[in-house]
DNA sequence: ATAATATATTCAGAATTACGAATATGAAAA
DNA sequence: TTTTCATATTCGTAATTCTGAATATATTAT
């Protein structure tokens, strides 16, 4: 065990707020979860351009929050912690919003096999052969 | 109960985040811990100028984190919310830290009656008050 | 190969934040 | 009232971060 400064550890413990300190970050974990989403799914989801989501996703990547799965073309990506759930719930709660509130937000489908327009005609595919 | 769009809980969530998300406002989060502490104090813990913490704790004080209170011509922070802490403390956790490294870190006297050179004869006045 | 779709990266300017220097305020002591 | 000590605030610049525009890469279909 190496002896680590108080700068030190307190970078590291500031690491993860750092990256998920914003509005954006946050709603981007939401749409997350517990389950798995590709950025087409968040695209129509926040609504937001596709560059943009990417961005976000390749910072919290980074910082080690976030693990990416290819699928074909898709990226899913997901919580490499589910702690960190907690994390943003407890936030909340210091800012007077109660733990239903964000749970109430939270994407729980571990496949969500994604809904945007993009990405529902290969859910109807499957559903099709099926009932084949 | 108002209704609120995910955008304006995405803010509020990422309100108390972004505040305490740097080093120096871990640093100082943890050395005032679950007790209180004047700035002369956090002076002499930190090894920062005067002006740098108060600027910090300005910030904190905005964002609702910390609360202050004048007693003479000292003024003592203290968390408003302990649970602060926890999260403090899983955030560290998710940097692989663990819980130990952190609360060895954590101040928790009540009232410190701060040892820094500026504070400490306030306290050698009560101690030799007390023995006389 | 070529095209189409999903995602990633680079770049640049705007906006924000960090941090130091200087100075102000407020309480208490002389 | 003047001085002193503890803390707060303002201001300016350096550094960082945000966010959009443009473009690149990777995978599948044709």
């Amino acid at each position: 065990m190496k002896k680590q400064t108080i700068p030190q550890i307190s970078e590291q413990i500031a690491a993860p707020l750092t990256a998920i300190a914003s509005p954006q970050r946050i709603a981007i974990l939401l749409a997350i979860g517990t389950g798995e989403a590709c950025v087409c799914h968040l695209e129509t989801a926040l609504g937001w351009r596709q560059a943009y989501i990417s961005q976000h996703l390749m910072a919290l990547r980074k910082a080690d929050i976030l693990q990416d799965r290819r699928e074909g073309r898709y990226v899913f990506y997901r919580l490499k912690h589910a702690s960190l759930l907690d994390l943003i719930t407890a936030s909340a709660r210091l800012s007077g919003l109660s733990a239903e509130t964000v749970s109430a937000l939270i994407n729980t489908r571990v496949n969500p096999s994604c809904e945007c327009p993009q990405c529902s005609p290969a859910l109807i595919s499957v559903e099709s052969l099926k009932a084949a």
